[in-house]
DNA sequence: TTAAAAATTTACCGCTCGGTAAAGATTCGG
DNA sequence: CCGAATCTTTACCGAGCGGTAAATTTTTAA
């Protein structure tokens, strides 16, 4: 009975509708999801998710604070070490993920950023992005004002310094995953590294 | 007989649908995308589609290529203009879009960007966003080398640097499609001025 | 003028989709 | 142990989808 295996509560079985959501939104994209799909990805019966989400949408706005979820809780930060390292460190792990789950990080960054394309026709699911993309750049505005504020970095203007840094991650993340391009964000980031993170140092 | 606005020939016809594509898209999104909807933006009946064009799918390449030559067409060129200000104005083309057709400009982008992303589950698209993207960039790159050879700028990584500014204008591009920020281009516009082509001038 | 070819419309269809209702199984409270 | 509540499965459905076939109109070529 205490089989770990066997045990399956209801908190579990939603787990168990978003990891195979996510599979089926993988495999088939947005676009050509069906309830079928994601019911062929679990062991249970399709008609559970309907018991659990009320319909197609619901079940979608689950997943997507599900994934924003776990976007941000996998994001690490080491508070003590300098700005500059501290500011590497963080574009590092936006572009590439945490170091221990590089192979699951493209695919949910593949699903994510389909769902960031789609919000455009959906006011609810923007607000949603809104919200975490401001919390992700805030992130690295902060890292920025920290540097200036320690005399390290020039005074530049740190939203807009911010706002670059992060559009360029995503880009590059973006062309990876539409276009295949499997050096994207390596190159990203010696471009950050050269001809963006200097503005910090040089003296105009 | 020869009254303009009666003669539609079959060429006339696929350019209706054309458009006709391009509204519904633009209401629906490509998800919710149904043939039908495209043919309640044309005069004439839905199923005039099946008759030009093989099929649901056969219509999005046709398509494809449509928005994708629609954009590269739209681009103009000075060619004896200094390398700075060619620069500026591919970049500001590619952020505000042509002085004459602003309006139409974002409406186009938010097809496109919708196609893009969608094309990383089909391998045909994909490629043809692959060649579309070499040349925009291409034509970016181009302008910074003559500026070396020129000796205006100083002697970066063209591909890089052409590749960095692509992508900043992709990402503010998508940035304001799809999470509503309408400030975006002039915001990337300034960073770009700010903190990336003074790259091209500073002496390391 | 006319007949064939091209283009469009009308009418229709099979299938797939998301969703539901009721039966069945499992868990929980006493 | 039992009854109630929770959860899951089985069986099914109607709406809406992309697509087709044949009738109809328009254009083309002689």
């Amino acid at each position: 009975m205490s089989d770990p295996q066997e045990k399956v509560s209801s908190k579990d079985t939603e787990e168990v509708i978003m990891e195979a959501t996510f599979r089926a939104l993988s495999k088939h994209g947005y676009k050509d999801l069906r309830m079928r799909d994601i019911g062929d990805e679990m062991e249970l019966t399709r008609q559970v998710i309907h018991y659990h989400f009320d319909g197609k949408y619901d079940l979608m706005s689950a997943f997507l604070e599900h994934i924003i979820e776990q976007y941000e809780g996998s994001v690490e930060v080491d508070g003590d070490a300098d700005p500059r390292s501290e500011l590497d460190a963080r574009i590092d792990q936006c572009l590439f993920g945490p170091e221990f789950e590089e192979f699951t990080h493209w695919d949910r960054m593949k699903v994510y950023h389909e769902l960031y394309t789609y919000a455009q026709n959906d006011g609810e699911h923007r607000k949603v992005f809104n919200e975490h993309y401001d919390r992700i750049r805030g992130s690295i505005v902060e890292v920025v004002e920290d540097g200036i504020e320690q005399g390290e970095f020039r005074d530049v203007n740190v939203d807009r310094m911010g706002q670059l840094i992060t559009d360029v991650i995503h880009a590059a993340r973006g062309r990876r995953i539409s276009l295949g391009h499997e050096d994207a964000p390596e190159e990203a980031r010696r471009a950050i590294d050269e001809f963006i993170l200097d503005s910090l140092y040089a003296d105009a």
